[in-house]
DNA sequence: ATGAAAGCGCTAACAC
DNA sequence: GTGTTAGCGCTTTCAT
């Protein structure tokens, strides 16, 4: 710990014997007063430990923060540890940084819903990151009086937006799939809604999704197969709770055993599809011989292993949700900015197996 | 964006005829009004669009921002793509969560030396991460009456600090090579001090080092060999300014390229030792048997290969910080907390070829 | 249970 | 150039 006498700008003028003003200004705007009186107060300030202007007073008076409040969903760590998530960050910590604002990450307890963090943030605005649509906070970050934009989810009438296609982008990873002759495939995918369900989802349970991110995807999926003739509610879909490799990797694991027919797993995110392909590997299966994998986000370790995904540019969003929020006030309002995605042909993705080749090999 | 009208508590006091003290206890101290008044107030405050206390007139009234600044190193990216320094804001912003404190990230632009940004965080205490000695940002932050917290370096005078001992856990390191025989060795570092340094870093330049981390870690090098008999000042040290594996490979090629019959690598991260392991690979070097590479960290990447290395607790280090900064004010300050660190013993590591096996193979 | 009074520390017109 | 005036919006004794 480092503590310092207390010791106002007030103190210090009537030390020196000059105005508040002057005070002010000798830290403020330099060339409103001599070199010389500035260079007294300064000197002054610097005998009497005055460490400079107050930055919350300072506040009050401006109606300036100078900083940026971000909610992330629930559990920090996952997000920490969520390279998308991360990428994000970082790119909305670059524009802060281009913009001298402050980022102030608000503490979301998971356990208790602690609201009442939003309120006590001192921030100029809000970026808000893939919350699901029924957050407390979400709503709490709303009711307060300063501008906010929403990364990705949900999406909310009037208020900025930054995100991408989901619908589309995955459409086209399906359709690959479908082109390569899949009908026969399984979906892993995120949480749908605040409540636990790590098993499989029904359409209802699609439907009703908290998450519009999860929602398009799979709708997105559902696209593709069912104009390729597959009647959706027959696809199985697995929901996990967690965003973790290991719960791909169960549900990769609940979806083979329910199906081993299977010809290819869609999951819904890279981290996702990681957990399935360590999975396939466990079983022997080889990918994308036997089995085929993809996923979504196009994260680093994703890339380093050919998986068959779409690449979406977390940076740009991070840096765009940045910008809007503090950007030049355009009228035109509400905004809505939706980056381009990729689709990355990886080395996860093959025809599938004939029946044959299932039974005598290649 | 999305902003709604302005209304404040006197306001909303005037409109119900009672007066702020009311309409702030509805808020603040609910048991301090009927709950009949309380409804009353609430009511009327949605009524009129009143978005509840303004956070910085509460802050500046109860001189409490609810946050915790966030001082870090130079580019920003560069922290948010370093597991170690990830993990150690992993384990600060865990704490704060659990304090329910705000993390305010300083915003600090590598470019311009813009202290300002320092003095006009609203926070209630700054932990600052692994800068150099002379940094102008923690000079601004000590400035400033708030506690302060010191997270690897620097090393500072009454000052709280949570850190490792790098000088004993990489001689133990150290060691380990010289008992597998190594005494031809190099080394690859980080930065020595603000000004860039791409190549070899004499004696001097070691000594002066302005990163107390990196003085240390090669000072513990020297320990060890130096006793082994080996003169530390022919002890060829490479130095690179940007920390990331590329830098690692450049350095490592510097280092074989300049002495090709050094049989051990010793590098102050893990992420130089990757990029070091690159470099090995490229030239067809296999490890560890034509080369020895080890590292400092413990990240996730380095371990699933098998790195020998130091693992230190980066996401206890964080989580230790927040709470030394915002645990129980004891008076037993100022406060030290070195954390323990591990040595592993990885695949990357093996007793030099000899001479006759450079030649004819093992 | 409710109200009156007194600032928290600062900046921004505007006047001198 | 420098000072005067007027709050920014809120909390908190202390009375009532």
């Amino acid at each position: 710990m480092h503590v310092r006498r207390p010791a106002t700008l007030a103190s210090l003028a009537a030390e020196l014997g000059v105005s508040r003003t002057t005070v002010s200004n000798a830290y403020n705007r330099p060339d409103q007063l001599s070199p010389e009186l500035r260079r007294r107060v300064l000197e002054t300030a610097r005998r009497l430990g005055y460490p400079g202007p107050d930055p919350v007073a300072r506040s009050l008076r401006t109606r300036k923060a100078g900083a940026v409040g971000l909610l992330l969903t629930e559990n920090l760590s996952y997000a920490f540890r969520d390279p998308a998530a991360l990428g994000f960050l970082e790119g909305l910590a670059l524009a802060c940084e281009d913009a001298g604002q402050g980022l102030h990450l608000v503490p979301v307890n998971p356990e208790r819903e602690d609201v009442a963090a939003v309120h006590r943030a001192g921030v100029d605005g809000f970026v808000v990151y893939s919350v699901p649509d029924d957050d407390p906070h979400l709503a709490a970050v709303l009711s307060r009086p300063v501008p906010t934009v929403v990364a990705d989810q949900p999406i909310v009438d009037g208020v900025d937006r930054v995100g991408i296609d989901d619908r589309g982008a995955i459409t086209a990873l399906a359709q690959r799939l479908i082109a390569l002759g899949h009908r026969r495939v399984g979906v892993v995918c995120m949480r749908l809604a605040r409540d636990r369900n790590d098993g499989f989802a029904p359409v209802e349970r699609q439907h009703a999704a908290h998450f519009h991110v999860q929602r398009a995807r799979l709708a997105g999926i559902a696209d593709a197969f069912t104009i390729a003739g597959v009647e959706w509610s027959r696809v199985p879909v697995v929901e996990r709770f967690d965003h973790s490799t290991a719960s791909g990797a169960s549900a990769a694991a609940q979806l083979l055993d329910s199906d081993p027919q299977v010809t290819a797993l869609v999951c819904t995110s890279d981290i996702l599809a990681l957990g399935a392909l360590a999975e396939a590997k466990r079983r022997g299966l080889r990918v994308p011989q036997d089995l085929t994998i993809t996923g979504f986000d196009g994260i680093p370790d994703g890339e380093r292993i050919g998986l068959t995904t779409v690449r979406q540019p977390v940076l740009e969003k991070g840096k765009a949700a940045g910008k809007l929020l503090l950007g030049t006030v355009d009228p035109t309002r509400p905004r809505e900015i939706t980056l381009e995605t990729e689709l990355v042909t990886g080395a996860t993705a093959a025809p599938p197996r004939t029946a044959e080749e299932r039974w005598f090999g290649p």
